[in-house]
DNA sequence: TGCCAGGCAGACA
DNA sequence: TGTCTGCATGGC
């Protein structure tokens, strides 16, 4: 369990939050698993990076692994909404060690080894839901890109009053008036103000997702899918059958919501990179049950190395 | 310049 | 039931 302290961190007033095992705020959020989330600073072995967690703009820096900084937040935020955001409850060093053993494979446990400090987010369901849909054939940047226009788009600026974002005084965001330079500092669009007005999502080039955003908003405005009930349904198979319900929501899109949106630690995405893995490390074959509870948290080990592995070899080549 | 990306639906065999 | 193809767009 982790311990919470008040101090002067930076010259600011900070919430600091030790004994979290080895989890690590650059991974965890960097690991394709969410996309609105803006580095701050990268210095000296400090990081820092400013989230909208619950139509607030949290800033959260790290120097050591298990010790994250809050700043700007109050202890009530940081325990109702924070803790569960950012998985803070969850014994993540027990559940790798039990990956671990879990597998005869030593390309599985350098996986767990290399992904040691990630944390699967609790994120917001239909903020999951739209941004898995933006992911289809898609990269990272760019759905980050998508996301950010959208929230500019149709959000609110939670920035206010002028100057309490971090990201005010940032390069990349060089407003003096609000940050419009990202999508973080706003509120992320809910179903109904999509359907409003849909043509407002069309000048950040959805592309042909466009028409599965719409059918997405309509089935949860509409109340075809109940985004609260599947939450409290909790279980994989049931979040996996409603969310497919929707025209543009496979098999990958919704386990990835299941995982990400709903805590559904036995989901188990398969992307192309989770596919490459499987052919290339577990001969075309691999039982995620074996992962038993902790599937979706291997799968995200697998991902997080298999990327790892083929940037460090497009390194060497360039 | 061309390949590819946290896929999906629809057509077809 | 399984395989193939088109879809929009821009990062690399």
């Amino acid at each position: 369990m982790f311990t919470k302290i008040h101090k002067t961190v930076r010259g600011r007033d900070a919430l600091v939050i030790s004994g979290l095992g080895s989890y690590k705020i650059a991974d965890t959020l960097e690991c394709g698993q969410a996309f609105r989330y803006e580095p701050l600073m990268r210095e000296d072995g400090y990081v820092e990076y400013v989230v909208p967690v619950a139509n607030r703009i949290v800033s959260v820096g790290q120097s050591l692994p298990g010790e994250l900084i809050f700043y700007g937040i109050d202890e009530e935020f940081f325990d109702k909404t924070a803790v569960p955001f950012f998985s803070l409850d969850t014994d993540y060093e027990k559940i790798r060690e039990e990956i671990t053993r879990a597998t005869d494979s030593q390309w599985m446990k350098r996986a767990a080894e290399c992904a040691r400090g990630i944390a699967i987010l609790r994120q917001d369901p239909w903020e999951t839901l739209f941004s898995f849909i933006v992911s289809q054939n898609n990269n990272i940047p760019r759905i980050r890109k998508i996301l950010f226009a959208i929230c500019r788009a149709y959000g609110e600026n939670i920035a206010a009053p002028l100057g309490t974002c971090p990201l005010s005084k940032h390069e990349k965001c060089p407003s003096d008036s609000a940050c419009e330079g990202c999508g973080v500092c706003y509120t992320f669009p809910s179903p109904e103000s999509i359907l409003a007005n849909p043509e407002k999502m069309l000048p950040s080039k959805p592309g042909f997702r466009y028409k599965y955003l719409l059918s997405a908003a309509r089935a949860v405005a509409e109340g075809e899918i109940n985004l609260a009930d599947i939450a409290e349904h909790k279980s994989y198979e049931y979040t996996l059958g409603e969310l497919k319900k929707i025209k543009g929501v496979g098999d990958k899109v919704a386990s990835c919501v299941a995982l990400f949106g709903f805590n559904n630690l036995d989901a188990f995405p398969i992307d192309v990179w989770v596919k490459k893995a499987i052919n290339d490390y577990f001969s075309g074959h691999l039982d995620h049950k074996a992962f038993g509870k902790y599937a979706g948290i291997a799968q995200q080990y697998i991902f997080h190395y298999i990327r790892n592995l083929e940037k460090s070899a497009q390194e060497d080549k360039n």
